[in-house]
RNA sequence: GCGACCGUAGCUCAGUCUGGUUAGAGUACCACGUUGACAUCGUGGGGGUCACUGGUUCGAACCCAGUCGGUCGCACCA
């Protein structure tokens, strides 16, 4: 870099160019170093058919920040990368370009040669998102990939699945489960979504037996499980049905006799008060089928047509069924009447077909006993949730937790390691088995899949190598923070959580850094079927990578959403070029400067960026510590724009182009230097690619700023009265700024500034009048405060100093006076505020003295700036 | 029904946990400007009863209670 380097930061040749050094020399790679603190993070394992969305890219900026920070900081870092299988997902994806092709299902293609498609497609684009977030910059340990279906992780799920069947935690049952019929799966709980569907609530009359045109009024918003009835269930304390109780109905259109039974789940205030109970086919009828041993008879195929056995509508789609059933009702007269009716409908999650009921034999996780040290864990603050309000959610999910269905239905995905022989015996085995142990008759295994999550579950510990008890699993188990949105704190954090502490009798990891969705500029998800969805390698080709990661983080608070828009991704473009051209600006003056030979004299400028720079060290790595990641981006920010770029950089240039006072120039050099790359070395966890750039530019030590030191605290450097005499300096240059543009005195010509000056600051004007001189382009002359002012000025008064502008022509009094009221108003304002303070015996009494001390000096500061412009206003009275 | 979150400048959001600067930023807006890093810039400016009501306190954007408005979870209302 020299006088030659563009303007214009250009990320595209430095970004690609940068990360490929980076792994070249492996400074992602993390070996086992018992002598280090470990520091470690598993990535949540993106699906590996997906490919980038702005949620991964956040989800992975956040945790680049935190490795690459704690990796300068000297900790034995790993960011363990790897993808999901995601079963139903990817067999969905799988399935659609077979029909597309080739028109082909998967049926006709038949089980291994399917499994072989997804294999093949997964090696066709399974790095596609992995080459992504390595375009994000993402600081993953890549030699340590994983996949949740590779070999060691197959050999977790098997060692988890026999180990909890042994316990008794993993059993098979034939029970009702959401089935999706458009997967053709059963579904845990969670994989149900919920929307509220506008219905209608159908009321049928049920002849009673041996009555006289008795008849008992139902309600239900599913008429077609009517086929499927097997008794009519009233709340035992309802008084109208109390005589009904035992009687026997007949079910209209089947003949079907249904006993009345009296049952506590029936809300007499809802409906009629009298359900129709369906087993097969409601979870809720299912309960009470089983209390009053109702027999199940299935009138929905899992397809979602309507079974054999329903006579006409045989075949039939459920929907088509509802129909033509409700029409037959009312033909036939027993149909009462149909209220709109608003409920909520469960949808797949993956596919939003409306989920149907069914009784099916699947296996199932007994969560109880493995939900309570997983509460325990986080109540105790073992694991804590950042921010903490997601403890309650936690918490609540697991206080209410029900068995989890395990098993799918689908071909791509852990096997379910049980085998089943004719003899009846069942075997679970962590290897194949060939034939009955029992019996020595042939076995067949069974047909279903894993739930993907329960692989998931185990990725903390399963990347680590386990089962085999390996030097890694030591070294980084538990990891140190799982980084991922509050969508997947079910589905995934509280089950490794509860994985861990089972297997591995550990916390899986001591923080969870929960974030929000990325939406878009309406404030509306991100989703394909919108069009809205913006796609994070389009902004790094038009913008860079460290812009978009820098977009992510700032205005973004922990578990929040935000919004995306385009104007601040612009904004963040504009910080990194401010920061090369401020970099520019350095390079292009370190002629001559040796860095290791250096005598120093600080100028009042440089103790203060150099206090500035200390205070700023100390607070980001607080807040990184924290994980208040977008307010330390946002100090960065300001402190290099506002303070390096605005105020030090102005205040070098004089010393830099003055070539004859060389301890001065070096000085300057020194800390313009030593600041830039402290700056960027803080910067480097949110930016790594411009910061990378310039730091290699300047004088440094090692290979790369990605194994940098991390900036040390230095309280030495905070210099309290260099920030005060600057803040006082500051506030001078600006006040008379202000006074020439209010005057439109051109930007190029200088203007005579007279400073009258209290004792108490008078040195350090004397001392430091070229900064006014540069930075106000003035000619400006410092003296005391005297009653003799200068005739023919603009006034302006900080606190300590009054500002005089003697103007060539005469003054506008009006407009003068009108400035100087106007700031006498205000300052009016305050005074009445603070005086109000002080007289309050309350405040005087009980505010802390320090408290009291600073509205004093503030009293004694306006009133003298009162005071200064009141004379001043007199003055021009008398004109 | 239960719970959480949000309401601060035209817009998007910090600040609220831990009460005490004249409440901040980005963006948009107005004026001036090509001064040897940067027009992806510089300088200056305008813009806010911190949703509302009440309480606690010497003091509330911040703590407490409630109201209104919005968002999102969870829940078996057939």
């Amino acid at each position: 870099m020299g006088n030659n380097i563009p303007t214009v930061y250009d990320p595209q040749s430095e970004e690609s160019k940068w990360y490929s050094f980076w792994e070249k020399q492996e400074l992602f790679h993390a070996e086992v170093d018992k002598a280090k603190t470990p520091f470690s993070i598993v990535i949540p394992p993106p699906n590996v058919t997906g490919q980038l969305h702005m949620g991964h890219a956040l989800d992975n900026t956040l945790q680049d920040i935190l490795i690459r920070t704690k990796r300068m900081q000297g900790f034995d870092t790993l960011w363990m990368p790897g993808c999901d299988h995601a079963g139903i997902a990817t067999q969905i994806k799988v399935e659609e370009v077979l029909a597309k092709e080739n028109g082909l299902s998967r049926y006709d293609l038949g089980r291994d040669k399917f499994i072989e498609k997804v294999w093949d497609w997964k090696h066709q684009y399974g790095n596609r998102i992995t080459n992504q977030l390595k375009r994000l910059g993402a600081s993953c340990d890549w030699q340590r990939e994983r996949f949740t279906m590779d070999e060691g992780c197959s050999q977790a799920v098997r060692e988890v699945f026999v180990s909890l069947y042994e316990k008794g935690l993993i059993y098979q049952g034939n029970r009702i489960t959401n089935w999706c019929t458009r997967c053709n799966t059963a579904l845990s709980d969670i994989e149900v979504e919920h929307e509220d569907t506008q219905g209608n609530l159908y009321h049928v009359r049920y002849p009673v037996e041996d009555s006289d045109g008795q008849f008992l009024t139902v309600a239900t918003t599913r008429p077609e499980t009517i086929l499927g009835d097997t008794a009519v269930a009233v709340n035992p304390d309802d008084d109208r049905y109390k005589n009904l109780v035992g009687k026997y109905l007949t079910l209209p259109l089947v003949g079907r006799r249904l006993p009345i039974i009296a049952d506590d789940y029936v809300d007499q205030a809802f409906g009629t008060g009298a359900v129709k109970v369906t087993p097969a086919h409601d979870p809720n009828d299912f309960e009470m089928g089983l209390r009053h041993q109702l027999p199940q008879i299935v009138v929905i195929n899992n397809d979602g047509t309507m079974a054999a056995d329903t006579g006409r509508y045989a075949g039939m789609d459920r929907y088509e069924c509802r129909k033509a059933l409700v029409e037959e009702l009312k033909e036939k007269g027993y149909l009462v009447k149909i209220e709109e009716h608003v409920h909520a409908v469960g949808h797949c999650q993956r596919c939003r077909t409306v989920v149907e009921p069914l009784v099916s034999k699947q296996w199932f996780v007994d969560m109880k006993p493995l939900a309570k040290p997983a509460i325990e864990a986080v109540e105790s603050g073992r694991i804590k949730f950042v921010p903490e309000r997601f403890t309650k959610i936690y918490l609540n999910w697991l206080d209410n937790i029900r068995d989890w269905c395990i098993s799918r239905q689908i071909w791509w995905g852990h096997r379910i390691p049980a085998w089943y022989c004719d003899c009846g015996e069942v075997i679970v085995s962590k290897t194949d088995v060939t034939c009955c142990p029992k019996c020595g008759g042939s076995v067949r295994q069974d047909p279903d899949v894993l739930d993907t999550w329960f692989s998931s579950a185990l990725w903390p510990f399963s990347t680590m190598g386990w089962p085999k008890d390996t030097a890694e699993l030591k070294q980084f188990y538990p990891t140190s923070v799982l980084v991922t949105g509050y969508d997947i704190i079910f589905f995934w954090v509280a089950r490794m959580i509860f994985m861990g502490l089972e297997f591995q009798q550990d916390i899986p990891f001591s923080h969870v850094f929960i974030h929000g969705l990325v939406r878009d500029s309406e404030g509306r998800k991100m989703s394909k079927s919108l069009g809205n969805g913006i796609d994070p390698l389009e902004v790094i080709e038009k913008y860079g990578a460290d812009t978009l990661r820098f977009t992510l983080i700032t205005g973004n608070t922990p578990g929040n959403d935000m919004r995306f828009y385009w104007e601040r991704v612009e904004s963040s473009r504009n910080f990194a070029n401010k920061i090369w051209n401020a970099s520019r600006f350095v390079l292009m003056n370190l002629e001559g400067f040796d860095s290791n030979t250096i005598a120093k004299k600080f100028t009042l400028a440089d103790r203060w960026i150099l206090s500035r720079y200390a205070k700023t060290v100390a607070e980001v790595t607080a807040n990184i510590n924290a994980f208040e990641l977008g307010e330390a981006a946002r100090k960065l920010y300001e402190f290099i724009w506002n303070e390096y770029c605005d105020w030090y950089i102005e205040t070098a240039k004089a010393r830099l182009y003055n070539k004859e006072d060389s301890l001065n120039r070096s000085t300057a050099q020194y800390v313009l230097c030593h600041v830039l790359r402290g700056t960027l070395e803080l910067l480097h966890p949110f930016m790594p690619f411009i910061t990378e750039t310039i730091w290699q530019h300047l004088p440094h030590e090692g290979e790369s700023i990605v194994r940098a030191t991390w900036p040390a605290e230095q309280p030495e450097l905070v210099d309290e009265s260099a920030e005060a005499e600057m803040t006082i300096l500051m506030e001078t240059i600006k006040a008379i700024r202000n006074m020439r543009a209010e005057v439109n005195v051109p930007p190029g010509r200088k203007s005579e500034v007279i400073l009258q000056v209290s004792d108490e600051w008078y040195s350090t004007f004397s001392a430091n009048i070229n900064y006014i001189k540069t930075l106000a382009t003035s000619e400006a002359e410092v003296g005391p405060i005297v009653a003799d002012k200068p005739e023919n000025a603009m006034t302006a008064v900080v606190s300590g100093v009054e500002i005089y502008l003697p103007l060539k022509g005469l003054i506008d009094v009006e407009k003068e006076t009108a400035r100087l009221k106007k700031e006498l108003a205000s300052l009016d304002k305050e005074l009445n505020r603070i005086f109000g303070k002080l007289a309050n015996a309350g405040f005087v009494a009980k505010a802390p003295a320090e408290v009291i001390e600073k509205e004093r000096a503030k009293e004694r500061e306006y009133k003298e700036k009162q005071l200064a412009i009141n004379e001043r206003l007199e003055y021009l009275a008398k004109l």
